[in-house]
Parts: structure tokens; sequence; C-alpha cells
DNA sequence: CCCCCCCC
């Protein structure tokens, strides 16, 4: 022990006795305010009775330990000893003579509070060291404290300064572990820096590959977890998306080390971001979680999250298979629900759909438990989401004067998400929107009779009740942007909004000597238009490319852009 | 750094 040591040298130059400089050291202990360690009021005391300590002086100052709480602003040479109770994000940055350097922190935690530690770069090295993860103990030796760039101060450990990683000559005992805090999803904010929850996967999404603008190849999978307060998403990058590899939907997990970011998405949205800290871990619970009952369906349009509720069931679609934008063809059962007050749109998917579909009819009372509420973009309104955890009881229920809901009318004008597609990286099937220029004449039109009801060919019409013959037109076009053109075809409603008048009355031209002309003048109005087309896209065998069809298109001008600009400006 | 589970 160097105690034992410096006693004995003291002892040794002044005949002093072992408790009188016990009492020194408790006196000069006392008169330090408790900042000084054993060794280290041997040191002054030695220092003051003339004993030489030679060799060890710098050692011995360094041992003066203190507690978070006693750090002042701009103290040097400090010593400080604490558990790891967050890593942050290391980074790297141009100094002004050219050279990399390299930033990283990490949160220090003691019986008296936390502080921040900055680390510059060799020092950085630490976090590559294999020990140096939440939870060890860690001291510091010669750090200086600075004002930190929001407020508090920090500990900078520069070139002259050392980290110590699982000391041998620390009371553990004076350190206990630190025990790991979960945030509650809905009180997680930009501000938090580092933090852990726990909470259900609810979903996961498959790994996307991207590139980012740098040209550098990236990919990234994302949780999404839900605990008592709400839901988040939580994106793992590159080497971390491995830790997601064990975890599945419905599992009860921990997450650590956890970076809130703004979404550049939505708009005041926080998304969780996994670091190379980040660990998952596994709980052995089963969760229920509590949602809100709601007793008015018209309230729903006010909520958000998970919540109950009940009605009976106003309209119910048969299941249909739908295909999705990445090829994949699932079920989908919608239906409404309705009280007194209002209905709401009810979506089921994939098995959930089929299985649905099977039980409830029009006119059931339904109990609805768990299910998710969110903001539909198409409809703009808020919808029901069967999600992993919902169920839908049948229950005894009358209510009189329910109100249906009658077609939406409020549909956005523009429905584009903004998610273009460039035309020539269009490898499958599956819906996409297209952002070009319509480049040729239009040759001809094509007629056929429609069923009003399903919109199909009267003859290949199965429905049991046939709608009224709706005379309908396609066009077909090429659309082009700066990577390729695809062929794009415009169908009923679409066809006549493009060329700007009604297939009866082009239809009553078709056969007269007029209607190249028309063709022409039509032409003249279509080409060089520059338009947003969102549609399904399918592969055509004779002509062995991709082709589009419409579903829905809006014309790109300038004023549009300009309008929303200005929007943007004063928003 | 990725995109808004999924459909009109």
């Amino acid at each position: 022990m160097k105690t034992e040591a410096y006693i004995n040298k003291i002892i040794e130059d002044t005949g002093l006795s072992k408790t009188e400089i016990q009492s020194l050291v408790e006196e000069k202990k006392e008169e330090l305010k408790g900042l000084i360690s054993d060794e280290g009021a041997l040191f002054v005391i030695a220092k003051e009775l003339g004993v030489e300590v030679s060799g060890e002086n710098q050692e011995l100052l360094n041992e003066i330990e203190l507690n978070i709480s006693d750090i002042a602003l701009n103290m040097k040479n400090i010593v400080l000893v604490g558990r790891i109770k967050d890593i942050f994000n290391l980074n790297s940055f141009k100094k002004s003579n050219g050279e990399v350097g390299y930033v990283g922190a990490f949160k220090l935690h003691d019986n008296t509070g936390d502080i921040r530690i900055v680390l510059w770069d060799d020092q950085v090295n630490v976090f590559k060291d294999e020990r140096f993860e939440k939870n060890e103990i860690v001291k510091i030796l010669n750090g200086n404290a600075k004002q930190g760039r929001y407020g508090g101060i920090e500990i900078h450990i520069g070139r002259f300064s050392k980290i110590v990683l699982a000391p041998e000559d620390v009371d553990y005992k004076k350190y206990p572990k630190i025990k790991e805090e979960f945030k509650l999803i809905n009180e997680i904010n930009e501000n938090l820096g580092s933090i852990s929850i726990e909470g259900k996967v609810m979903n996961r999404s498959p790994v996307r590959e991207f590139t980012r603008k740098d040209g550098q190849n990236g990919k990234v999978c994302s949780l999404t977890v839900r605990d008592s307060s709400g839901k988040t998403r939580i994106s793992f990058w590159n080497d971390d998306i491995d830790k997601t590899e064990k975890i599945d939907i419905g599992d009860f997990i921990s997450l650590s080390s956890l970076n809130p970011r703004k979404s550049n998405f939505i708009e005041g949205q926080i998304d969780l971001h996994a670091t190379s800290w980040t660990q998952i871990t596994k709980k052995d619970k089963v969760v229920k979680f509590n949602s809100q009952v709601i007793d008015n369906i018209d309230t729903l349009q006010n909520q958000k999250g998970y919540i109950s509720f009940q009605g009976i069931i106003s309209a119910i679609d048969d299941v249909k298979k739908i295909t999705l934008k990445s090829g994949e063809e699932i079920s989908l059962l919608g239906f409404n629900v309705s009280d007194k007050t209002d209905a709401i749109r009810v979506t089921a998917w994939r098995e959930r759909a089929d299985e649905l579909s099977k039980s409830l009819k029009n006119g059931d009372g339904v109990l609805l438990k768990d299910v998710e509420l969110r903001y539909n973009n198409y409809s703009q309104k808020n919808e029901v989401t069967v999600a992993i955890d919902s169920s839908i009881e049948k229950i005894d229920l009358k209510i009189e004067n329910i109100k249906i809901s009658k077609p939406s009318t409020n549909f956005k004008q523009n429905n584009f998400s903004g998610n273009f597609t460039d035309i020539n990286t269009i490898q499958s099937s599956g819906f996409f929107e297209l952002k070009g220029v319509i480049s040729n004449e239009l040759k001809n039109i094509r007629f056929y009779e429609a069923c009003s009801e399903c919109r199909k060919k009267i003859d290949n019409c199965t429905c049991e009740k046939a709608g009224d013959k709706k005379l309908t037109m396609i066009t077909s076009h090429f659309l082009e942007d700066e990577s390729g053109r695809i062929r794009a075809t415009f169908i009923g409603e679409a066809a006549e909004k493009l060329v700007g008048e009604k297939a009866e009355l082009i239809v009553k031209v078709k056969d007269t000597p007029d209607y190249e002309k028309l063709l022409k003048k039509l032409s003249s109005s279509i080409i060089g238009r520059d338009i947003m087309i969102k549609g399904r896209v399918k592969f055509n065998d004779y002509s062995d490319a991709y082709e589009i069809v419409a579903s829905n298109f809006q014309d790109i001008s300038v004023n549009d852009d300009l309008e929303n600009r200005i929007k943007e400006i004063m928003t």
C-alpha cells in the first residue's frame, strides 16, 4: 500500500506516532472539506512536515479524488471515479490544420450525480477497449472542467489526462451498479441524449438497402416498440442490424443506448436510433397494455395510438388480395364500425383479414380492443388498424340511429407521397409514383363499355347486380424522365382528365373525318406536359417492358410549384 | 445515413 509507505516515511523522518499521523490526516481531510483521500492528505502532511516524498509527487497529487457534485467550472487536474452511465457517439472532424480530430463522450455517474466526460483525439481509443461499457468503473486523472455546449459542466480529457478502466485502487462498494432506467416512449425528446426503453415489439421492417448521398451503401432495419405510453420506431444501421436478428414480433425487450433524433420525414416526430453500444435484452414478460376505452366514435378523430371502442359494423368489404409495392400479395379486409356519433373505417391485413372476414358480417356488434388509430393521408381521416395485440369480439349491441359514413368526399387533391421512382430503376411490379413529361402524340383512343360497379368490361363483369354501362376510354402515352421512359395508360376518368374531354363526346367524332384533327388538337395539349402519375406497374410480355396504368395523375405546373413554395414560406 | 406498414 502506498499509504503505508508514506506513513513509514513520515515516522522515519519526524518520529511522529502512527496515531498522531492518523489525526493529522483527519484534520487535513476536514480542512479540505473531504476533497482529499487519505493518500492525498498524507502527501500534503508530508510536504508540510518537510518529509521528502520524491518521485511520487505528480501521482499523489492525482490522488485527490473528488465527487461529481464537487466539480466546479475551470477546475484542473481533476481526479474522479465513477461508473459509465451512458456512451455517446464518437465523431471525427477536420482540424484547422487539416488533420483529422476525434471527439467522443460518455456520462459518468457517482453517488452525487452525473457528468459528461469529453475525450479528444487519441483518448477516444478507450472506446475500443472491450471493458468500456455501461456500468464499468472508470478513473479519470487530470481532467479539466469546462463549460459544456448546452450549459452544465463537462470534464475534458485531453493530451495530459488519463483514463483508467476498471482501476484496482478503488473501493467498488462506494460505486454501486447503476440500475437501468427506462424512459417512457411518450416522454422521449430530442434533448435526452442516450436513453433506454423497454416494450413490446409490434413490428419489424425488412432490411432496406440504400445508397447514401455520398455514394456509400448502407442498410437499415427498424423495430416498432410499444410501451404503456405509446410506440416508437428504432432504426438499426449496418452491422448493428445483427442485434435484431433474434428478435421477433411480440417479444418484450429492453434496449439501451438509443439516440433520439428528429425525423426528417415526419415533422415533429422523434425516432430512436440504435448505436454500436445498443444492447437488446429479451425479457420473460407477458405484458398487457391497458388502452384507453373510447365511448364515442366521433372522438376517435382526435385521438392517436392504441385504443378500444365498440360499435356496429355498418359496411364490410369482401376480403381482397392486394399487391404491395414490394410485390408481396396480401389480404386486406376493410369495414366500417358505427355508433350514433360517427363511423370509422377499420382495416385488417394478411391472415387477420382472412380470419376476420369469416366471422364478421354487416350488422354485428363488435368490441375492438387495443386497436391502433392512425391518420390516413388518403381519406384525410383517422382509421383503425387491427394490430398484433388487437382483438375483435362480437357483442350484443343495439344502437338506434347509427351513423353510416358517406363515402369520404374530402380526399386530398394532391395525395402524392412525393416518393417518386426513376423510371429506369423500375424492376418489379407494384405501386409507383412517377414524374415526367408526356413525349408522344396521341395516335388513337380506344373505348369500351364498363360496369359502373366493378369498372370491368361488361363481358368480364361478375357483379351479382351489374351496374350501369359506362362508356370508358383508354389512352396510351409515353412518360419520360431523365432516366428513361415508360408506357403509361390512362383509363376512364383519368383519361378524360388528361385529354380534357368526355368519352361520350370523343366517341361521337371517332368515326368521322374530323377524328384525326381532334387527335392532333388533343395531342398538342398533351405533349410536353409535366405530370406526376400514381399507379400500378406491370410487366408487359409483348412489349418486353414495364408499363404503368395511371390511377391518378396531376399536372406539375410552375404556378403550383410557386404556390407550394409560398405556402412553405408563410408557414 | 433508410422511410411514413400495407390498399384505394
